[in-house]
DNA sequence: TTGTACGCGTTATCAC
DNA sequence: GTGATAACGCGTACAA
């Protein structure tokens, strides 16, 4: 019964009601009484031409003539039309959309890093589809996996820290059966494109400032070692002492859980170990914060007794007493990074190409103030 | 050509090509190798029964015998399926995914939000759709809008500050056509659903606990006073003096921009004015961390020659120096009360019901440390 | 209980 | 340059 077009009439069926529209002037106080799902088909009519020509002119994949397209637009405008991108995404075969795995989102890294991702994929035209983990090692991975592919995305940003073997699952054969994907901060592995900022380096970075200052006992304030950014920061602190012949041994390093009231413990106990230390590098500003407290309790001053680094270059930490050095990573920088190598990946794949998963390091900075002695 | 059944021979036209299948035992192999897209067709062609019995079997909407509800199982899981939510979507006319528009997730308050929305959105099983203004007075807001109306969520969070005229395009005529929404952190308005911290309720409680403590002269480093929320704050903190018969007078206003380094400019600037102020009351953490910057250069001792309370309960703040009283906001039971509300909205709407838009107040809670002199 | 035939809103192909 | 028509993958009255 539906669509027999007869004459100048035509009868629709839609959600249940009868809607008479009489050609070619539709009754338009009818249109804007619906309650508003005004589909292409509408627009063509209201137009007089066929929903393939509306097509035809928002998508502009074909050439129309001038004089249909502006009726086209008017229509359009008129009726307020708004192109249903579930139906276009599912004809196409891709939503332009892009999956973000995240955790941490309540910290600064993860945060900064999301804002670039979002302004990158905004401004690449991909909308945002973003799914949180309650801690790094999740196990629900595959759900989350499923519910993205289930949408239909068009790629993946996986941005959980790597921690103990949360990233078992990624290999090679199962990357093929999913969309494109580039991963954040973790280990390098076969088949997987990584971005990522060079953990090492900032590390030596820090710790080399610290001995070209003078420092002699450098100890250091982890995050767990089971994070591999972690396990990437201590070795580019032993790789700085080491090449200086200083010590780096296991006696140094105190290991808190990114806390400053953990890192406070932690600085305590070790410097009742080892008070001969003079410096401290700690994975995180939040630590460093709790090792100044440390210091200003235990009545050792800083950066005389003893000069700290943090890592991060928090905003609050030029406000810290004394202001903080500290590595700054590039983390919106690093989103940015990561969606445009997405995209890569995507027209690749589009194009029945397939791209060799390269990875990126992100250089970090060092930012000198008064806490290592450096200025002020 | 395509969907002409005969005997056990179905042909079957798709992506431009051509595919033989043969009933009932289909040819494993040559369905592997497809590249993926495996449809509710093809799992009941495997299962031997019609799409439409699949489909029951996925969703249990209509009850299905327990031997072909096995059989399609098996089928399900043999051949990796994965219903396309696209599809679905388009023909439930409901994308089980809500809209989150924000702005400044850098910042401690939006990221702790937003975490708090994913979670409950998580628990109600929608997806999120995340679009960030560059600012919060950003222009583009039809454009975020009409995004977000095209991929047909359900609902709308916006958690956008209300700052300067940023709100003047809700009305209630506006807000009929759009999804159901509901507002974080914003004035009273007609016809809108409103999830908010009582901003007053907690300045006043941090200005009273100042006065408690036996301050007398109690000024305020505010951020921009285009920000609702910095409005409902002043008059927290003017009611409170008021109601102990103090001044409040703009004399005793510091305006600055969040940050730590305003906070310590603007509060320097406000000594000068006025040097009798024994008490500050500072608009969120990173301004008190600045006056306690600036307090420390000045020499002024906390808490003993100010008072310093602030707002939001960052967790550096305990580790402050001194460590920092402040106002604790709900941040992420914020969030989650805000999907509730606009999933019940959603709900009521999809039964042709609608309810009252209400507003709901969170309560903030005071922390008590060192700078106000209560600990410590 | 299960199968058949549409419809959801859009784009692509192929005629004219 | 434009108009039919067939997909895209799934849900669902309606019939069997």
């Amino acid at each position: 019964m539906p669509c027999q077009g007869e004459g100048g009439i035509t009868w629709r069926h839609r959600r249940g009601s009868i809607t008479a529209i009489i050609s070619p002037l539709p009754n338009v106080k009818v249109l804007m009484e619906r309650s508003h799902p005004v589909t292409i088909v509408d627009v063509a009519e209201r137009a007089g031409v066929s929903p393939g020509t509306v097509s035809n002119v928002l998508t502009g994949k074909r050439p129309v003539a001038e004089s249909t397209r502006q009726r086209v637009q008017r229509a359009v405008e008129e009726l307020g039309y708004q192109p249903n991108l579930l139906a276009r995404s599912l004809v196409n075969r891709s939503s332009n959309t892009l999956g973000v795995v995240a955790y941490g989102l309540e910290y600064y890294g993860p945060s900064r890093t999301l804002v670039g991702i979002e302004r990158q994929a905004a401004e690449l035209g991909y909308s945002l589809l973003l799914d949180l983990l309650h801690r790094p090692d999740d196990q629900d991975v595959d759900a989350v996996l499923a519910e993205l592919t289930a949408r239909r995305v068009d790629g993946i940003i996986w941005a959980v820290h790597e921690v103990g073997d949360n990233h078992a699952w990624i290999d090679e054969t199962r990357l093929h059966s999913l969309p494109p994907m580039i991963f954040l901060t973790m280990e390098q592995r076969p088949g997987a494109a990584i971005v990522a900022t060079d953990n090492r380096a900032g590390a030596r970075l820090a710790t080399q400032h610290l001995i070209d200052a003078g420092r002699r006992t450098v100890g250091i304030l982890t995050g767990p070692t089971s994070w591999w950014e972690v396990r990437e920061r201590l070795a580019g602190w032993r790789n700085a002492l080491e090449a200086a012949g200083l010590e780096a041994s296991p006696a140094l390093i105190a290991e808190a859980d990114w806390t400053a009231a953990a890192g406070e413990a932690a600085l305590k106990a070790l410097l009742v170990r080892r008070p001969d230390i003079d410096a401290i590098f700690a994975c995180n500003d939040q630590m460093a914060l709790g090792a100044l407290h440390c210091c200003l309790a235990a009545g050792r001053r800083v950066p005389h007794d003893i000069a700290i680094v943090g890592f991060d270059n928090t905003p609050e930490s030029a406000f810290f007493w004394p202001a903080l050095t500290t590595v700054r990573q590039h983390l919106a920088e690093l989103g940015r990074l990561a969606v445009n190598e997405l995209h890569r990946q995507i027209e690749a794949q589009q194009q029945g190409a397939t791209l060799t998963p390269a990875r990126h390091l992100l250089h970090p900075e060092l930012i000198v103030r008064a806490s290592s002695g450096g200025a002020g």
